[in-house]
DNA sequence: ATACATGCAAAACATTTGCATAAGA
DNA sequence: TCTTATGCAAATGTTTTGCATGTAT
């Protein structure tokens, strides 16, 4: 797991190599978005962020996640309730497992996603380029309740 | 794979035995959305309905869908672009092969889901209810273009 | 007859956009 | 300085809701 630190410094390298302005907003963004492995939304986000800089607008937080969508440091979750969280730790696809009680999401190890993209694309002639895999359950400390 | 008749005759039965009523509207949504296999949303749904009922609202597509939901014979697609899409011919978890140029739809044979989900259930503790598994890529014919 | 479904319009919700102002390079 | 980013408000697009009217049972 790379650290906090390296992946900031690892994005604003990025930004800066590409001509993006280094604002005292996009870092604290940034900081919000991998210091919370818990795939936060926007809005919570924003939240944090509104901590230290007050005046920040949620426009800017969307601006933001656009800009790191494009430069591929970023990956989007799509839920059913239309409410998308991110995963600014690891930009690339790889599988989720989230409770439905607590909404909890973890990062489950599943050996087989390369294999099966492989199968798939074999089998149908498609380029596949991305995926998305989601399992949704009830974690541990929520049976018991 | 059933035959678009049977697949309607099993919903209009489920709705029956609840005591939902059986209109001409719902008839026309559950036709529309079984006798297109390529994912339809709500709005293309809509429009075909209107054909024959020009006076059906939205909405009415919007709350047919909720209720098909709620008694499980509907299968939600979230994506990336807010747009919703369904596939009301097998309304369970099942992958979908999704191109990124055409927008058509697979559904591809995939044979190490079941596996997997055991696995992830297993080394996490999880009790999983559904998932969701959705590859992007770009389609043979799109390839040659 | 009566409860439920429809259709319209308005509301709700996340996200995007336009534009004047502020600020990084 | 000069271009880009910010922040506000308004716009967008999808989905939901309230309510009067219509209709299946």
């Amino acid at each position: 797991m790379k650290s906090p630190q390296k992946r900031l410094d690892e994005i604003l390298s990025k930004l800066r190599q590409r001509e993006f302005r280094i604002t005292p907003q996009r870092i604290a963004i940034l900081k919000a978005f991998i210091r919370n492995d818990e795939h936060p939304s926007v809005e919570q986000v924003h939240a944090q962020v509104k901590i230290n800089f007050p005046t920040t607008s949620l426009a800017t937080v969307y601006k933001t996640v656009n800009l790191l969508k494009e430069i591929g440091e970023i990956l989007e979750l799509s839920f059913p309730d239309g409410r998308n969280r991110y995963d600014c730790r690891k930009p690339y696809p790889h599988p989720h497992l989230i409770c439905i009680n607590c909404q909890a999401i973890l990062d489950p190890e599943v050996g087989s996603v390369a294999r099966m993209t492989t199968e798939v694309e074999q089998n149908s002639g498609y380029r596949i380029l991305s995926h998305q895999l989601e399992f949704f359950g009830v974690c541990p400390a929520c049976q018991r309740k």
